[in-house]
DNA sequence: ATGGCCGAGATCCTCGGA
């Protein structure tokens, strides 16, 4: 089973591009971040037409996420944390693979800049919140995947140039930490479990060319709890959809199940 | 060295993103 994950910026603005993701790649389940519309304007039909049900949690104008998948998802759940500020950043929901129970949790995490700011209190409150609901979360379901954008640099390998984001919200070491906690309950960075030194991207951002000069970070992340990593097969960055015309600033990253 | 974009939504700009 391959399950992808892709903060799309704008559901709207990119059906063309996610629908020619989905001819393409073919993934059983879509993860998709910052679609920016309410559940009303989503655009059910063109994902329909491939095959594809959708499971939305909108909001207006910001965040919101979604599942888009060929697989049933059962227990759905939009109220995964309490968000202080009320935005719509989870989605969790069960699909059954093999004889297994797999729960799926897709975050759009905040992304705290600038640090002195409210953004950024509110971030690390968020992390605080999810980590707690996690934990407890782990006490009943033993196969967890955690997808999405968690807006967080890991390392310095993660980022072209990190001298330039140590004041950042992405990489302050403050952050990073909450990701090493989040880990620390039994997770998997999974991408760097299977690539101990490769240095990918999965964003880059639309100004000063940083696409064209390869000037990236890997933020967007799957976590997998330690019962299910003997079940990952493999996992890649699909950098095509960056370098289409209209593009998101994110590109997939897709996980390969067994 | 520096700065360079894009989407939504209500106008002809602001906010938010990373």
């Amino acid at each position: 089973m391959k399950i992808s994950s892709w903060n799309v910026n704008s559901v709207r603005a990119r059906v063309n591009n996610i629908v020619s993701y989905l001819k393409n790649s073919n993934p059983d389940l879509l993860m998709i971040q910052e679609i920016k519309t309410e559940e009303k304007n989503f655009p059910y039909d063109d994902f329909k037409n491939h095959g594809y049900k959708s499971y939305v949690f909108g909001q207006k104008s910001y965040n919101g996420v979604a599942f888009i998948s060929k697989v049933n998802i059962d227990k759905i759940d939009i109220n995964f944390i309490k968000d202080i500020n009320k935005q719509s950043r989870i989605i969790a929901g069960t699909i059954k693979n093999k004889s297994k129970d797999i729960k799926l949790v897709n975050v759009y995490v905040p992304n705290g800049n600038p640090i002195e700011t409210e953004k950024y209190e509110y971030k690390k409150k968020w992390y605080d919140l999810f980590i707690k609901k996690i934990k407890k979360v782990l006490a009943n379901d033993i196969n967890i995947i955690i997808g999405g954008d968690f807006n967080i640099i890991p390392e310095k390998i993660d980022v072209y140039d990190h001298t330039k984001y140590e004041n950042d919200a992405l990489f302050k070491l403050e952050i990073r930490k909450k990701f090493r906690e989040l880990i620390n309950l039994g997770f998997y960075d999974v991408y760097r479990y299977f690539n101990k030194n490769k240095c990918e991207y999965t964003f880059w951002d639309y100004m000063a060319g940083s696409w064209q000069k390869d000037h990236g970070m890997r933020i967007d992340h799957f976590l997998v709890s330690n019962n299910l990593i003997n079940d990952i097969k493999n996992i890649t960055i699909d950098k095509k959809p960056r370098s289409k015309i209209k593009p998101s600033d994110h590109t997939p990253i897709e996980l390969i199940i067994n």
